[in-house]
DNA sequence: CACCGGTACGTACCGCCGGTATGTGAGATA
DNA sequence: TATCTCACATACCGGCGGTACGTACCGGTG
């Protein structure tokens, strides 16, 4: 049954996410309070402390919505009908756009491998977006369409590379023509292990 | 002039910086106390404070520290004889065996961005091992080896690819055979770029 | 050698922050 | 209506980064 304390509550639980969410893309994670936290939710400790078992918890819950937001636009993308080349070049450009936002940036890219450790870290992305870009690596091998290098190893440098490339994006005076840049550079990479 | 004060002065401080290296690497920066630094370095937080402005000012000496002694080792290689493919394959070589160095890994590879902000972080790179990159990757289009994308992008892809594959290799149950992957793998994508 | 100035620390303390223990009142239950 | 329960609020603690200030010792000067 849907009672008006379990929505209260559910509502306190999202407003404290969305605060941590906003404070850890402005501020970084040390950088940020739980006293801000919980005064921008508009709530106390008390109530922060009753839905989650501390800051690093709430940073996972942060990093979870951040995630999952941003995987069913990629998702699309990679489900698609056409040739899997043609769907991995659109999965990469979607991506990067992606890298570009800053909470994305900031929570998943910079910070989340920092806070939560690196083996969780890798851990928690086999749901998210590295999952997804491994598939899609497997799908071009299986397609026959690139080398048959390890999968794992790829799809880890091609993760790197695109973070990488996002960073250089974001910080760059013309985010317009670096976009650019690296999206040829990314595609060039992978025509060059493209089978003939 | 070389007097006594200065020697034990600078004794200290690299005391100081020792300490801190060994701490950070073990715990991390978030996960380190200055009181613990000082006591393993027998002095107080007295001296800390005259040497280094705050924390994020140890950290980036330590960070100075590991970097200085990493690139010696790695500016042997890039200015050695032989051919300009050859050589930079031999600088990928040595770069992912210095990834696997524990001090290098924690400090330079996972903490330092979010420690230093990322801007801040890729600056002091510039002097360091992606300055030596760039200079290896510029090497290649000069030579004539790859073809002519923008050597900056180039370089930032290829670093965080590196970033990534350390990152691999330093959690993996078979760091060797790893090691060989990532090495094999990075070597493929450069080839895939060789002007033939 | 006596004196003195400054540097290289040591000591004591503050405010903030993450975390905990406990109180309390509104809504669910019978 | 009486009671129970849970979703918070309040008050407080210990640790840590940072600061203010005291001090001893080295090195130059007359």
């Amino acid at each position: 049954m849907r009672t008006r304390r379990a929505e209260y509550s559910e509502s306190t639980r999202q407003a404290l996410v969305d605060s941590a969410v906003d404070l850890f893309t402005k501020r970084g994670y040390a950088g940020t309070s739980l006293d801000e936290v919980v005064k921008r939710a508009r709530v106390t400790k008390g109530a922060l402390y009753h839905h989650f078992s501390g800051k690093q918890a709430l940073f996972e819950a942060a990093f979870a919505q951040v995630e999952t937001r941003s995987i069913d636009s990629l998702t699309a993308v990679i489900t698609g009908e056409g040739e899997p080349w043609d769907i991995a070049i659109a999965g990469l450009r979607a991506y990067v756009r992606k890298c570009l936002d800053p909470e994305y940036q900031r929570i998943i890219v910079h910070e989340a491998p920092v806070v939560m450790g690196w083996e969780r870290w890798r851990e928690a992305e086999e749901h998210f977006s590295f999952g997804l870009l491994r598939t899609a690596v497997q799908l071009l091998v299986d397609a026959g369409e690139i080398e048959e290098l390890p999968v794992e190893i790829m799809a880890r440098l091609l993760f790197g590379a695109l973070s990488a490339g996002a960073s250089t994006i974001a910080s760059t005076s013309d985010p317009k023509r670096t976009g650019r840049d690296v999206e040829r550079a990314i595609v060039r990479v992978l025509e060059g292990l493209r089978k003939k």
